[in-house]
Order: C-alpha cells, then structure tokens, then sequence
DNA sequence: TGCGGTACTCACCGGAAGGTAAGTGCCGCC
DNA sequence: GGCGGCACTTACCTTCCGGTGAGTACCGCA
C-alpha cells in the first residue's frame, strides 16, 4: 500500500498521464521543481502553503518511484536532501504547459482566486 | 452536493484545469466525444467499459456547469439525450493533447496493458 | 538546558469518491 | 404480457485520499 508503482491497465494516454499527475499537491510540487531546479524538503514545504509533511513526502515517493523526481540524500547532520526533477519529469512540465494556460484563462472566464503565500 | 460547480481558489493554472478533469472518468468522456462530435448516454455508456450509470450521469452534469459539455434533451419517447462538446470543453482537449502524448509515451515505456473495449 | 530546525515515520480519523443494486415511466417488440 | 431499452434517480456501502498530531535522532544556538 501507500507506495505501489502506478502501471495500469489504461484506456489512452491522458489515462496514463493523468495517473502520475493525480494527487492534490503533485502537479504543484513538479511546478516548484522546475521553477527552482533543486530544493530541500522544507524549502518544498514552505513553497506549498497548506501541504502537510506525510502528504509531502508521500507524494514525492510516488513521483521517485513514477521516475519524475530524482532524490538526493546528503549523508550529513543535521540532514539534508535534495529534490529536483528527472527528464521525464521536465518533460511531463512541458506537457502540462498547455493545460496550464487553458487553467489560465478559466481562472479568468470564473473570476476565481488565486491562493497567496501570505495564507490567513 | 455532488453538483456544485468547481470554483477555487486555485494555486495555478494547471491547478484551475484539473480541477475540471479530475474524476475517474472525465478525460475519457471529454475524448469520447472528441472523437464522435455527438453521442447519446448509452452510446457513451457502452463506449466507456467500466462506467457505472451514476458515475456517467454524475460527471456529465458536472461537465456541463463547468462549461465543457453540451446537454441538449429531446422530448420524445423512448427519451432522447444528446450530449457533446462546447468551444471550452473542445479547448481542453486541445490543451489534454500533449499530455496524452506524453502518456503514450509512458505507457510504452513502462510496458503497460490497454484496456480493451472487449473487457472480459 | 531547552528550543528550534532538519527530514522524516507512525497511528488514527473523517470525508469524499466511487461502486452496487434496485426502482421509475414509457414504449416497441415478440 | 413480459422483456428489454431509454435515461435516469435513490439508497447504501466500501475504499481511499488526505489531514492531525505525536514521536525520533541529531545538532546549533542562546
């Protein structure tokens, strides 16, 4: 359970995307990676504001194993690990870009708000 | 509940976007009438293996507050209902192509099944 | 000496998502 | 006259997703 490689049986490809992507904070945390390259757990944390630590680290297992983020553990004290993004993680970014831009403009068709860092 | 139209507040766009896609059968719906411009509700039933009747009933309705979705009823008997895409719902799918692609690809990859229409 | 930061794990819980099965009203068909 | 198809609705039940809060081992800083 809780960690279990993702493999199917699809129906279509958007299937098999949407499987990886699925997860309420995952298409956040690939935004984050590719914004910043490299970050640390709680540099991740402190980027999503509201994450939880299990719900963080669950889904940046799932991504590792899915082959979208490469983790780095630097055997030091106090600990330190380094997340960033593996090719297909960069490409699936790409891929997302234009979802992102039909979300774009339904944020604007709504009139939805946006959440802020600054959260109450 | 059930039906209540999908409003944010949102991180991004692609949060905005799967907002709208997320539900086990969406994208498939959303292609399914891609593909064939007009489908009635068994037709999208027996097109979709799998698909329970509330399930499909419940995301059409919710396709069609949130835009994507044509619901046009002919009061005739047996009763006939005519779904298809509007100008957003045809967008999206634009938008959901590169993601496919990108799925296809991983799905190749890692050697997963397709589901068949011939479900045994 | 004790607090905060690092990167987690573990146990528990509530709610939402989704599946199952039955019922509805009307018709055509055999 | 009973069955199947149409397009649903309703009630119930199970599973899973995600949140909460605690604990862990080690260190630096005040």
């Amino acid at each position: 359970m809780g960690t279990s490689a993702r493999q199917g049986p699809y129906f279509c490809g958007i299937d098999a995307a949407m499987d990886v992507v699925t997860g309420k904070w995952k298409s956040l945390i690939l935004w984050e990676l590719h914004e910043h390259g490299t970050r640390r757990f709680a540099e991740l944390r402190r980027g999503l504001p509201g994450v939880s630590e299990k719900m963080l680290v669950q889904h940046l297992r799932e991504m590792e194993e899915d082959g979208l983020v490469h983790r780095e553990v630097h055997p030091v004290v106090p600990p330190k690990v380094e997340y960033s993004l593996t090719g297909h993680g960069l490409s699936l970014n790409t891929a997302l870009a234009s979802l992102a831009a039909w979300g774009q403009e339904r944020i604007q068709r709504i009139g939805a708000e946006k959440v802020t860092h600054e959260v109450v």
